[in-house]
RNA sequence: CGGGGUGUUGUGUAAUGGUAGCGCGCUUGGUUUGGGACCAAGUAGUCAGAGUUCGAGUCUCUGCACCCCGACCA
């Protein structure tokens, strides 16, 4: 992608009304654009990482036999009313009007329709375990959106459903999407300060997870165990006293950012929707359901809190926009001709490269490169050209080397994108 | 939803009740080219509505939006 052809352009500027870091660097750096408090567009390179993180998520969903579907977010007010929760959730649902008396809801979760859908196919015990998932947008009607893409009204979240027949298969697959989680955690940068919470539950589960990632950021306080790194949330600190894994009694209090929430929900919406199959007897039996969610337009904002500096963000490798940042300096043909070159070279080994071809300082290409957080820059000038080459510098790291032209491509360690490191 | 604050061009800001000005961006021309360069000429704005006033960006009222603190957050 050439710079020039880019959709967006950068600021010097953050907007006035934006405080959060993740909103402040995202915005300025043109990946996202406020549309009103807690409603995002995602621009082309904001939206890049969003696949990025989005793939990684898939690759992990697919790998514990999740199944990828999508779901409708305009949703009647019959199924809500089957679960109780077209009055329960009422406050924190946008509720839209059809014709006549249709009142419909724009989706905050879909249980409502995956547990119907679920009734159609699976019938017997024979079609278990199942479960499917979807990257879809959610509606909360939050009293007050903030803090960038960490809280939003509209925001995009993976959630998988999955079914079961016994509580020991569920118990299973739950510490299977345990190990998916900590993988997608690993994978975008956050695992090591992303933690497992004991947090409060359902009305049928008494406690479910949340992924937790620490930073100063963060809205929620986390008491993490000491002895084991099981996290508890504050909001249950005071009913558990010692560590639910260990029996430890030692805690650090940490602010933390929810990415995620897992429940056992059990029989909480089967019984509502009267989902059941035949067992081996013939008998009809009650399914129960696992709930995994995970939000990524707030993960992505999480992965700048923690990847940035005073110039702006640094992504990790596994989900920034491009791999490299190609910039050219001056106006010399040779010089331009080599860049062009480089561009062209890269493009044909299926390295993404955003190639800054703009007719601007060098200054200026610096500032946006440092802001834009490509973990890899290449310079082309006149004075790289005379040192041997093109100089590579990693965003993370002051240093710069001199590579020679052909050497380029390979004296970058890259990992192809969208696929696991290990 | 309670309390507080703020709405001026795409963006950041200035303007005793009296000509809406500046930086960035953008357009045109020229000089520049390794850390947000320079010159010149342009471009575009008072959240909406009502009121007070000879005159409102400024005062009053209503509405809307946004931000902050709190409450809320299956």
């Amino acid at each position: 992608m050439k710079q020039t052809e880019l959709f967006t352009k950068t600021q010097k500027n953050a907007p006035k009304d934006e405080v959060s870091v993740n909103a402040q660097l995202l915005i300025r750096a043109g990946y996202a654009d406020k549309l009103m408090a807690g409603v995002y567009t995602f621009l082309p390179l904001g939206l890049r990482v969003m696949k990025k993180i989005e793939n990684i998520i898939r690759e992990e969903m697919n790998a514990i036999g999740g199944q990828e579907i999508l779901m409708p977010t305009l949703q009647p007010k019959e199924n809500w009313e089957i679960t109780g929760r077209w009055t329960a959730l009422d406050e924190d649902m946008f509720k839209v009007d059809g014709h006549e008396n249709q009142k419909f809801v724009l989706a905050p979760t879909h249980e409502e329709v995956v547990i119907p859908l679920a009734k159609k196919f699976i019938n017997s015990y024979k079609d278990l375990p199942k479960a499917v998932y979807q990257f879809q947008n959610k509606f909360r009607k939050e009293k007050r959106a903030k803090s960038g893409l960490l809280r939003g009204r509209e925001f995009l979240m993976k959630d998988l459903y999955s079914f079961h027949l016994s509580e020991a298969d569920l118990d299973s697959y739950y510490e299977k999407a345990v190990v998916a989680y900590r993988n997608i955690f690993d994978r975008v940068g956050i695992g090591e300060k992303t933690y497992k919470t004991f947090a409060s539950g359902g009305t049928f589960a008494k406690y479910s997870h949340e992924f937790q990632t620490v930073t100063p950021a963060g809205e929620d306080i986390i008491y993490i165990c000491q002895k084991c790194n099981l996290a508890i949330n504050k909001e249950i600190k005071s009913e558990v006293e010692v560590c639910p894994d260990c029996q430890g009694k030692d805690f650090r209090e940490e602010k933390a950012i929810e990415v995620g929430n897992i429940f056992k929900n059990k029989e909480k919406y089967t019984k509502p929707f009267n989902l059941t199959v035949k067992d081996e007897a013939g008998e009809d039996k009650l399914l129960l359901t696992g709930c995994f969610g995970l939000g990524l337009s707030r993960l992505m904002g999480t992965i700048v809190e923690i990847y940035h500096d005073e110039k702006g963000m640094i992504w990790p490798e596994a989900v920034a926009p491009f791999k490299i940042h190609l910039i050219v300096l001056g106006s010399q043909p040779i010089v331009i001709n080599k860049a062009e070159e480089i561009y062209n070279d890269l493009q044909k080994k299926n390295i993404e490269v955003l190639y800054d071809d703009r007719e601007v300082s060098a200054g200026e290409k610096f500032a946006d490169a440092d802001l834009i957080g490509i973990p890899y820059r290449i310079v082309i000038s006149e004075k790289s050209l005379k040192a041997g080459g093109a100089e590579i510098k990693k965003r993370n790291n002051p240093e710069t080397k001199i590579v020679k032209l052909d050497e380029v491509t390979n004296s970058i360690n890259f990992t192809p994108s969208n696929t696991a490191k290990r």
